[in-house]
DNA sequence: CATACTAGTTTGCAACACAAACTTTAGATC
DNA sequence: GATCTAAAGTTTGTGTTGCAAACTAGTATG
């Protein structure tokens, strides 16, 4: 099943990205966060991630939700539905790919890519 | 151990990127392919796979050796042992990272991100 | 009033991923 | 032997990205 390396090489690059895979798998265990937060959490610059956040708000995997705590701003973040469907099949997605590149045969393919 | 979000958001990108990931994975279990296999199996344009490779070798984790079967040009690809190492390392730190994510608890960290 | 801090957002830039266009060599056709 | 097609890659052009530095807006402090 050559497949395999196709979906590997397609995978979703809005959940894939490192700082928003962390972001996304942080928040499906946290439920809400604010920036601040996952700013010492990740260890992110401000600017960063506010552009990580902006774009998984595009995206429809993050809810913003921006508010006064006291007299001071807060953004709260919490994965939409979608969200957490995204980051759960992605983390899906990589564990089956993994073993199945593990039991994969070159020599099973119709042309091999030689042995020399 | 907030240090796994950390970890997460730093993944090293030459070999995070999904049609790197697959290419790198694929090497892993083939020792050697070719140009024209890589590319099938990955599904990846000439031109892209051209340039991944590219990188791949300037990161040292691919030797590309160019040589002639019959008449014809043929680019034949392995890993380094630094590659080896990298693309091995990379899946079982995903692993891990999941697995330490999963029991993580947010409670535990000493500032809390709401839970409102 | 000014100065500093907090909580973010916007901006400017270098690096990137991608496909289209190009290169080079080989074989087929006239 | 000139012309065409194909194979196997590489280079180029372009839109996107990830990043930190600079900016903004509101609050607190001297």
């Amino acid at each position: 099943m050559t497949e395999v390396f196709e979906r590997l090489s397609g995978l979703d690059r809005l959940v894939h990205e490192p700082a928003r895979l962390a972001v996304l798998t942080a928040l499906s265990v946290c439920r809400k966060a604010d920036f601040m937060y996952l700013l010492r959490l990740t260890g992110l610059s401000r600017g960063n991630l506010s552009t990580h956040l902006s774009k998984l708000e595009a995206g429809g995997l993050v809810r913003v939700e921006k508010r006064f705590v006291g007299r001071k701003p807060n953004t709260l973040l919490a994965l939409t539905r979608k969200g957490e469907r995204a980051i759960e099949s992605h983390w899906r997605r990589l564990d089956e790919l993994r073993a199945d590149s593990r039991q994969w045969s070159p020599a099973a393919d119709e042309k091999k890519g030689e042995s020399e």
